[in-house]
DNA sequence: CACCCCTA
């Protein structure tokens, strides 16, 4: 088998598209995302243009060559159809006449037409694979020096390397998707480094871990306690420990028995903790670990607290913001801003408004519906005011930059900030201008330009993330930071917020009084228990607005049923009860939980409506769907929530493709078959997913088969999406069980430790807002969007959608 | 066991 043959293992299926490259639009040196253009040759997809546009991770695309792309049409919501291609392969010339072109043009310094002819007169139509397969053929060719032949293979190698390092990935078991990335770190010394140290991709590719590269280590003879082997193992360890536990460090003794344990269990071979710490040090001079009083960090997330803590006290150092202006001025233009916007703020909040203004930096706090979203309005609004600048961005010339910088760490939470404030607001990584592979082109040598920064949804921010962000800030801003600490830790290591607001050295303001809920909500009460790590002992007594009916595991379906069946007789829809569970798999699982809404709202009984399958979904038109991935374009956004509005077959479109058709609230977004796995159902949904979304009726199975996931801020967090209703359903031990977890899971952080040793403490004064002056509530409710009037409520209670179910 | 960000 050659070369050329044997790269068509990667052709086996899917679609293709063939051409040559005209023109290319883009191109990421960092992580060689491209898109490009081609003139289309050859498709096995439906495609009638002439020309195609490309993206994908590829090197360098030669200009005038003729490639073969593997992958699918998908729809791009601004520039239309495009192939997104997992792999590509270049076409070696076919012909004699090809041959010799592509030999004598510009990629080979020094080969003419003659040389390139008489290479092919002696070494035939396989000639290219020839020469890559042994260069010594080219000893064969008459007159050809052998610095040139040696040019013509580097030349060769360089322009098939990926093909070549492709292959021998594939027989070492890598697919395609995965040999991309180790291509790109490694390029043509892939193989080399492989064989060299198979541990060194535990280091250097993202989604290769120790067992994997064990694999590789023992077939090439590196076992027991090679060094190497050690090496791995105590970076995969620590890594593991920030990626899958949130801890910034590990104590250097559970990471000794951490690592022995893996080490021995891979391999039968005993391994010494000498041994290990050994190489620990090692690692350390190598700079690839740090260690400090028995902590071990990965060096990124010890720089990453050591900068933030600088540039946080730099941004505190900033004196300028205390007496801007008089304290009769700002409470002139609150006043003004309360008629204006026709609301009354309440003491908390006009202190939160007015440390924003007159401090470097702030923490707004507090639990969902207290107001925060409202006061970061007031915080615009007023700086707008009191520094006589517009709010509207098209008001300002380059040389003026836009003062507002308002971004959050996911798209939806920007989505709702811009709908708040009405100002533009980002996600964090568009803020810095990500460009993948750890690219942001703002960083510390070209600052962001702004005065004053506001960031919400702090919570879900890492400690990465976190000092990418302030160390790409100008030392002249104010910076707001909004969030609850109570909710979901952040995906990636850290606590950020948490640890600013327990360090006592940043100026905060907690808001503690709902305005969205009823008064005397037993909803707010039980949250603020659980905050506390208690369950109230009246948890199974039924309130006014919240109840809890218990059942086993395998009960959850029907229960559920009930319900929601009661809910929706009372002419609730889907869009007002949700369904909330931790996890996707099991008896009383999102899925099958899913699957039994579906039915009970939008069934298909004489199996006559339309549907369309995509794996074990079948969508049908009115169906209640959750948008699982950012479309910017669009304004749809990860976690977004729509309606199927319609369904098209292949057959009865001009595009030939299945089709749906989703509206978000209006906005209305065609997904394409392949596009269908950006969705699914969402009668029920993950307690993540939910985050940052609140619904009239929330409904939430906790039982003891969902184990692994019941923490006490993911309880806290699902509970607090419920405006009106709440109903428990399961088992009160495994409620209480919990509720209870969560302080002895903390994640391993000294980011309050590097702030109290930095900083001196605040000594500000915090509005104890207990202390509320009897004013009308609805007008706080004002300006808080979405504060949807309750509907229709009567004097219903949870009771009534459970009365079915007493026997 | 679940979750974030994305380049013209």
């Amino acid at each position: 088998m050659d070369k050329q043959d044997s790269l068509d293992l990667f052709a086996e299926q899917g679609k293709f598209m063939k051409g040559k490259h005209l023109v290319t639009i883009f191109h990421n040196e960092q992580n060689l995302y491209t898109v490009l253009r081609i003139r289309v040759e050859e498709t096995n997809e439906q495609y009638d243009d002439k020309e195609a546009v490309i993206t994908g991770y590829f090197p360098k695309v030669h200009e005038q060559e003729t490639y073969t792309f593997f992958g699918e049409v998908k729809e791009h919501p601004k520039f239309g159809a495009q192939f997104h291609a997992t792999h590509f392969r270049k076409d070696l010339p076919q012909s004699k006449q090809g041959i010799i072109s592509y030999l004598s043009s510009d990629l080979f310094k020094g080969i003419g037409k003659k040389t390139a002819e008489k290479i092919v007169e002696t070494l035939g139509e396989k000639a290219i694979a020839k020469i890559i397969d042994n260069p010594s053929v080219l000893d064969q060719i008459p007159k050809l020096a052998p610095e040139k032949a040696k040019d013509l293979y580097d030349s060769l190698m360089e322009h098939q390397g990926l093909e070549q390092v492709m292959v021998a990935l594939n027989e070492y078991g890598f697919g395609p998707q995965l040999s991309m990335k180790i291509y790109q770190v490694y390029k043509e010394q892939a193989i080399e480094v492989i064989q060299n140290n198979p541990y060194k991709l535990v280091e250097d590719i993202e989604g290769i871990g120790f067992g994997r590269a064990d694999e590789l280590g023992s077939q090439l003879g590196l076992t027991g306690n090679h060094p190497d082997r050690i090496k791995a193992a105590c970076l995969y360890t620590l890594e593991n420990s920030s990626i899958q536990g949130g801890h910034v460090y590990m104590e250097a003794e559970s990471l000794l028995v951490d690592v022995k344990k893996l080490l021995e269990d891979n391999q039968n071979f005993e391994i010494e903790f000498t041994e290990i710490s050994q190489e620990i040090i090692k690692l350390g001079e190598e700079g690839k670990l740090i260690s400090e009083e028995q902590k071990i960090y990965l060096p990124s997330l010890y720089y990453s607290e050591k900068g933030l803590v600088a540039k946080v006290k730099k941004i505190l150092d900033q004196t300028e913001y205390e007496n801007q202006f008089p304290e009769s001025e700002f409470l002139l233009a609150l006043g003004n801003l309360e008629e204006r916007l026709n609301v009354q703020y309440a003491p908390s909040q006009k202190d939160a408004i007015q440390t924003a203004l007159m401090s470097p930096m702030m923490i707004l706090t507090g639990g969902p519906g207290t107001g925060k979203t409202t006061v970061i309005k007031g915080i615009v609004e007023l700086y707008g005011e009191l520094h006589g600048c517009s709010l509207d961005p098209r008001d300002y010339k380059k040389e003026e930059p836009y003062p507002f910088l308002l971004a959050a760490p996911t798209g939806r939470a920007a989505k709702r900030m811009t709908e708040s404030t009405g100002l533009p607001a980002v996600t964090i990584h568009r803020l810095l201008r990500w460009n993948g592979a750890e690219g942001f082109e703002y960083n510390e040598d070209q600052p962001l330009e702004g005065k004053i920064l506001i960031i919400d949804e702090t919570s879900m921010v890492d400690i990465w993330l976190a000092y990418q962000l302030f160390k790409s800030l100008p030392d002249n801003i104010q910076v707001i930071m909004v969030g609850d600490e109570d909710q979901l830790p952040s995906v990636g290591p850290g606590q950020v917020l948490k640890d600013l607001l327990d360090s006592g050295r940043i100026p905060t303001v907690r808001l503690t009084d709902i305005y969205r809920q009823a008064e005397g909500s037993s909803i707010i009460e039980l949250a603020h228990q659980i905050k506390k790590g208690l369950l109230p002992a009246d948890i199974s007594v039924q309130k006014s607005d919240r109840s809890f009916i218990q059942c086993t595991t395998n009960q959850i379906p029907q229960v559920v049923e009930k319900v929601v069946a009661s809910a929706k007789k009372k002419g609730y829809s889907p869009k007002n009860i949700q369904v909330l569970a931790p996890m996707y798999r099991g008896p009383a699982g999102i899925d099958r939980l899913n699957e039994l809404l579906q039915t009970l709202f939008n069934p298909n009984a004489d199996g006559t409506r339309k549907e369309l399958a995509f794996g074990d979904i079948k969508y049908r038109i009115g169906d209640k769907v959750l948008q699982l991935v950012n479309q910017p374009e669009a304004n749809v956004f990860n976690g977004d929530m729509g309606e199927v509005i319609a369904i098209f077959y292949a057959k009865e479109n001009v595009e030939k493709q299945d089709q749906l058709i989703v509206s978000f609230d209006g906005i209305e977004v065609t997904y394409n078959r392949p596009e269908l796995s950006q969705i699914t159902h969402a009668y029920c949904c993950s307690v993540h997913k939910s985050q940052g979304s609140e619904f009239p009726i929330v409904v939430l199975p906790v039982v003891k088969s969902y184990y692994r996931m019941l923490r006490r801020n993911l309880i806290y967090t699902a509970i607090t999406r419920s405006k009106q209703f709440l109903i428990l359903i399961g088992e009160e031990d495994a409620l209480k069980m919990g509720i209870e977890r969560g302080q002895d899971k903390e994640r391993n952080t000294t980011l309050v430790e590097k702030l109290v040793e930095m900083l001196p403490e605040w000594s500000g004064n915090r509005i104890d807002s207990k202390i509320l002056p009897d004013v009308n509530r609805k007008n706080y409710m004002g300006i808080v969007k979405n504060a949807d009037p309750m509907i229709g409520m009567g004097n219903l209670t949870p009771y009534d959608f459970m009365e079915e179910n007493e026997a």
